[in-house]
RNA sequence: GCGAGCGUAGCUCAGUCGGUAGAGCGCUGCACUGUGGAUGCAGUCGUCGCGGGUUCAAGUCCCGUCGCUCGCCCCA
């Protein structure tokens, strides 16, 4: 065996299939972003380390963040998110941008994470901001935006759902239960890790971080109150909006929902796959009022979320709706070369043909007709043009459709129109 | 960081009780010198991840090591 440099763990080589179906999510991404007529931007793929120092949590940028120094000796990161970008460049130019905002992006991020199903050291990302607005309806439209994606690939609400839950409204109910301010981070905590553990060690770690058995109590019940949501003003405004929007088989209240970033401030979302027992999760966002402050810039009220390429694929490779032709021709017509004496001639009908707006790919030697045609056939190719010394010699192009396996010889000037008239039905053309 | 499984041909993998390496697919050629998918025949292909140990003999057993995968942890 030849030696062969190992991809870097955690990356992806992206053969064409699995290309196609990267480029297959972008686009659809871009259409339900455009949709909701939201503009497409990105950061750089480089910042300095200082941009998530600030904000982002210790662990991001310790831990998980690839971080090297340039060869002056500055800290730089491959960027491990974008909202600190977007922050940033929102903030620069604060003044001049219309509000408000729509922005989405999606691109590469790296963190260090040990690699699993699902969960790479290289990823993609689609991000969707809606900043300038501080109201129930923009987190609204938001959870419309990601359940417009999850509609748009075919993924049911009974395979994905988004759950939405408030801070303030938990922040508000922790207060009820006498819980001090300074640990609602830990029972946040405690609270996102609800669904991980069992029971009994749920309990043990919640007594471990100083709640009282009665707290504890409380906020069992807290969790199961599916109806916690009428309480909140700004949850009834959310879900009558969301009614509105025309996705509320997707968007559903949950308790337990809170997030683990410590930057999110009202409306916080998750969706999550349903396949079998386990619960993935899809994508998560929410409401960060301070943000914008917190960077140095004008407050500036945003809402966002994001969602990885690595768990979605996984999901509808489960489900079955990833794009079935996934590795689409190269090109829909190979011209073939007779001989050494009309490679250059078969070249020249190839350059003709593409000017007519076709997919072409020239046969790059003159080798064996048959050798030919296998090749023609593995790329998917849909027709063989033909040019040896008796089409040369009548002004003629001899057409074979590798599907019907019928062959017409036509005149040179004809051939255009008839490789339409063959390809009228074929849709990868 | 912790745990489990797996590393054999270009790819997917088999290899029994330890006895000197196999299949399918692919690729090349021929049947078929102006025509592809089928078929048949022939050919090509190996540091059995790496290092050590046990043994007359190791792909197989033991120890170590590296890599990959899957979980746990973590998750913006």
């Amino acid at each position: 065996m030849k030696k062969i440099i190992q991809p870097v763990k955690g990356t992806r080589d992206f053969y064409p299939p699995e290309k196609n179906v990267n480029s297959w999510l972008y686009q659809t991404i871009r259409e339900v972003s455009e949709s909701f007529g939201y503009q497409e931007y990105d950061g750089p793929f480089l910042e300095s380390i200082d941009l998530y120092a600030s904000k982002s949590g210790e662990e991001l940028v310790k831990e998980q963040s690839f971080v090297f120094p340039d060869k002056s000796g500055n800290l730089i990161a491959l960027r491990p998110e974008l909202t600190p970008s977007l922050v940033r460049m929102i903030a620069q130019q604060q003044q001049q941008l219309v509000y408000p905002l729509r922005w989405w992006s999606f691109g590469p991020f790296w963190r260090y994470e040990s690699p699993q199903k699902g969960r790479g050291r290289e990823f993609f990302q689609w991000n969707a901001d809606l900043i300038g607005v501080d109201s129930p309806e923009a987190d609204a439209e938001l959870a419309a935006l990601m359940a417009g994606f999850f509609r748009k690939v075919g993924l049911s609400p009974d395979k994905v759902k988004v759950f939405v839950n408030n801070r303030r409204l938990m922040e508000g109910e922790l207060a009820k239960l006498k819980i001090p301010s300074d640990k609602q981070g830990e029972v946040f905590r405690l609270i996102d890790r609800r669904g991980k553990l069992n029971d009994k060690d749920w309990g043990a770690y919640a007594l471990e971080i100083g709640l009282k058995p009665a707290q504890l109590e409380g906020i069992n019940t807290l969790l199961s109150s599916d109806d916690l949501w009428k309480d909140s003003e700004e949850l009834t405004r959310f879900f009558t909006a969301v009614d509105a929007l025309g996705v509320n088989d997707y968007v559903e209240y949950s308790p337990r929902i809170i997030r683990g970033l410590d930057y999110y401030t009202g409306t916080v979302f998750e969706a999550l796959a349903v396949s079998k027992d386990i619960r993935r999760s899809i994508s998560g966002g929410g409401r960060y009022d301070n943000l914008m402050a917190d960077v140095g810039g004008d407050s500036l009220p945003g809402v966002g979320f994001a969602m990885g390429d690595m768990v979605i694929s996984v999901v509808l490779e489960e489900l079955g709706l990833l794009p079935e032709n996934r590795s689409a021709a190269p090109a829909k017509i190979l011209v073939t070369v007779f001989d050494e004496e009309s490679l250059l001639a078969s070249y020249q009908l190839g350059v003709e043909l593409r000017q007519a707006g076709f997919k072409v790919c020239s046969y790059p030697t003159a080798e064996k007709l048959g050798k030919q045609f296998r090749y023609a056939d593995k790329v998917g190719a849909r027709i063989a043009v033909i040019l040896g010394p008796d089409e040369i010699n009548n002004q003629q192009v001899a057409l074979k459709d590798l599907q019907t396996r019928e062959q017409t010889t036509v005149s040179r000037s004809q051939a255009i129109e008839a490789i339409r008239g063959l390809l009228e039905n074929d849709p990868g053309a």
